[in-house]
This record gives structure tokens, sequence and C-alpha cells, in this order.
DNA sequence: CGGCATCCATTTTGATACTG
DNA sequence: CAGTATCAAAATGGATGCCG
């Protein structure tokens, strides 16, 4: 099994020759908020097969950006989990997500598939950690029984999968808020006033929100 | 001709939707550095066939990313551009690239391509916004045939194939010497004072390269 | 549940030959 | 040059069966 490469002496290109392949860097996206089982991820990626994702979960280790953990008590399973290298792909999926919210979101298409998770590293990439200076909070979000949690220290961010340990502020909501928000439908602070959104905690903290995530201005592609 | 999609209501699934496809974002790298001719594409992506060069061009045209245009005089061929949308992937193609000089470069490899113009992206994804306040600067660098500009202009800069209007900093160097900062050799200051480097031009923007550019550390993957 | 192996229909790709 | 046309080789997707 010959790995396939660009063979260019370029940055760029070396990165893409590592996570370039089809589903790998949907596969980082999962487990950027925290480690996840093999049928998971398989249930995240509909049309991904066992098959396929086995070879890129070897792939991934082999080039240590992901490697295989025991999950702590009670659970006990097996998981995966990104390694140093991995977490810093961060950047860039980030980087991909925020232009995807700019140019290429809009409406929800038919039979596509929606996971809270998305929105929520979505949210990640709209971090303005200027705004965060000095900061030192934990948010978290229960979407249906999904929970994630953001925890902000000092500018910087980590979004995760799970409930938090003591958060400042819990926001209770749907996903078809989520959904709208991702669709540009007003930034975060919107979805929140909207609807369903419900929340309890500090206030201070809660209405800060609209300040540390900028939704980007959705724009149109003119061929 | 269906477009195949991972059907996925996120942003970071609707970018790779439009740029995930093996090639697509090396075609965007080489159009960042400014328009470029259908064979020239061709001859800086070895592998990459006229018939599929031919196919994703057309799809990024479709999509919005670019579209082609006529070279203003004397030259008066077509050429391929980015659109703005097609500009805006600069700061995804700039993550990856950081990503890649940390955890993906070090030594060239038998057999690997290597073109200035990578190396001058690879300088313009390590530029340090906050070093460069209220700079208003033009570098060139010339490398054999080639020559490069980077433009500077308080904090934004642009890294764009071709001759400067007026230069403040004149660089010549050799293609080894690039290589030898791409495969992270010490910094890009390093590189210059190395060997054959040849500057002219203002001595204190020349000085000032080494704080304008820090290229990022090397580290390695442990699987 | 987690994961590998196998088979097979479709797509993508790579390489080259060919045309305006 | 700037592309089309063509064909062989890989990669993918989907289903299914097996084993710890």
């Amino acid at each position: 099994m010959e790995q396939r490469s660009y063979n260019q002496f370029c940055a760029t290109a070396r990165t893409l020759d590592i996570v370039g392949e089809r589903w790998t860097l949907l596969l980082i996206r999962e487990l950027l908020t925290g480690p996840k089982r093999f049928g998971d991820l398989q249930k995240s990626l509909r049309g991904l097969g066992t098959g396929l994702l086995s070879a890129r979960l070897k792939q991934l280790e082999r080039d240590g950006l992901a490697h295989k953990i025991m999950l702590p008590p009670p659970a006990r399973t097996r998981a995966y989990a990104l390694t140093e290298a991995g977490e810093e792909l961060g950047p860039a999926v980030m980087a991909l997500a925020r232009w995807g919210m700019t140019w290429a979101m809009g409406e929800r298409r038919e039979g596509e598939a929606f996971h809270p998770g998305w929105a929520v590293l979505a949210l990640r990439s709209c971090f303005v950690s200027e705004a965060a200076a000095g900061l030192q909070a934990t948010y978290e979000f229960r979407v249906g029984s999904e929970v994630f949690h953001a925890d902000i220290d000092d500018s910087s961010i980590e979004t995760l999968h799970g409930p938090a340990q003591h958060p400042d502020v819990v926001i209770e909501t749907t996903e078809d808020v989520l959904i709208d928000m991702a669709a540009g439908k007003g930034g975060f602070g919107e979805a929140l006033r909207n609807c369903t959104a419900i929340a309890t905690g500090d206030e201070a903290l809660l209405s800060r929100l609209g300040v540390l995530f900028i939704w980007p201005t959705p724009q149109k592609r003119r061929p």
C-alpha cells in the first residue's frame, strides 16, 4: 500500500498528502470536540463505510495525528483521540469553516445531515479572542440529548463534547435554533433571543456571548 | 454529471464539497500569487493531466472561485484568476501551510518538485501582522528567473508573482537558500545572512525582515 | 459493539494521444 | 499553447459475513 503523494516540497502540499484524502479532515473535525468511538464516528459520517473508516483511522495513527485510548471509567471502551499534532489542525479546520460560513452555507439542503457538534465547532471558529482578554468562563450547551461546553480562558477557547464541570452559564436550546444560526439567520445573540433558548446562570456572562462570538456576514459567490 | 457531496449541513463539509477534491486546493495555492495560464498551472503541478486540470478549472469557474481573464498587453493571452471568494481561501491555505511547516516539512525528499513561489507563499503564512503595524513597504525577491514581491501595508500583506513597481528592498538569492529555509534550517533572517542572498535597498527595512516573518519551530509527530 | 476481510458496481485519477 | 478524447489503473461506496 504505497501512500500517494503530490511529491512537492511545499508545506501546503505536504499537509494535503497527510490530510487531503476524502473524509480525513471531517474525521479530524469530529475528533476536535473530544475522543470518539468507532461507531459514533461512523454514525456522524454517513456514506463512510466501516472499511474506509478503519483505513483512515489507521492512517491517522500511522501519521501521528490520532491514537487509540481507553475511555476512563465507567465507560472503559476504546476510543480515538487526537494527538498534539492532530489538535493543531484545529486552526486550519476553523479557517475552512469560516470560509464556508461566509461563502457556502445558506439554506439547509434536502437530505443534508446535521449534528449539534458541527454548530458548536462553527461557534468556535467565530470566537473573537480579543473580546475574551482576561475572561474565564464556561458555557454549557444542551441540545436534545447532546451536551457540549465551551471553556474560555483569557483569549483561548476549547469546545468539547460532554457536560462541563462547573458551567457559569447553561444554555438549553433546540436543533432548529442551531440550524437557523448555521444558516446565517442572525448571529448567536439573535438565536438566543429568538425563541426556545433558555439560559440559566450568570447574566453578565450570558449577555457577553454576542461579543465573544461574531458570525461572519454571508456572501454570494459569483461565477 | 452530478457533483459528489458529503451531504452535511456543516461549514467545513460544505467547504470541502467545493475545494476538497484532489488538486483543487493546490490550484488555488498557485492562483494565490496571481493569475496563471493553463500551461503554467500544469507545469507547476506534475501529475495533474490536462484533462483533469481542465475539469478542475471549469469547476472553479462554475463555483465562482476563479474566472478566465485576458492578460493586459503586451501578454494578451488568457489566464485564470481568483475571484473574491477564491482569494478569501487564502487564510485557509495559509493555515494548512503553517501546520505543514510545523509538522510535515523537514528534509526535501527524493523526487520532490520545488518552486520558489511555494516558499514565498510559506513566507506569507509566517507574516506577523502585529509586527507590521503602521508599516508600508515592498520587498522584491529574485530567484533565478523567477521574481516575486511582498507588499506590506499596515498589518496586511500581499505576495504576488512578478516584479514590484517600486520595491524598497530587492533580495536576490538562489533556490537552495529557499529550500533550506523551507526545510526549517533557521528562519528567514538566517537564510539571508547565510550565503548567497544579496540585498539592496533600505537597510532598516531589510533588517526588519526577521521580525516580520517568523518561521514556526518544526516539531515531530509521534504515533 | 468494534473492527477487519471480501466482493463488486461506480467514480476518480493518471497518462497519453490527438485537434483547433 | 489550450484544451478534448480516450482508456487503464486506483479509490470509493455499499453490502455482507465473520470474529473477539
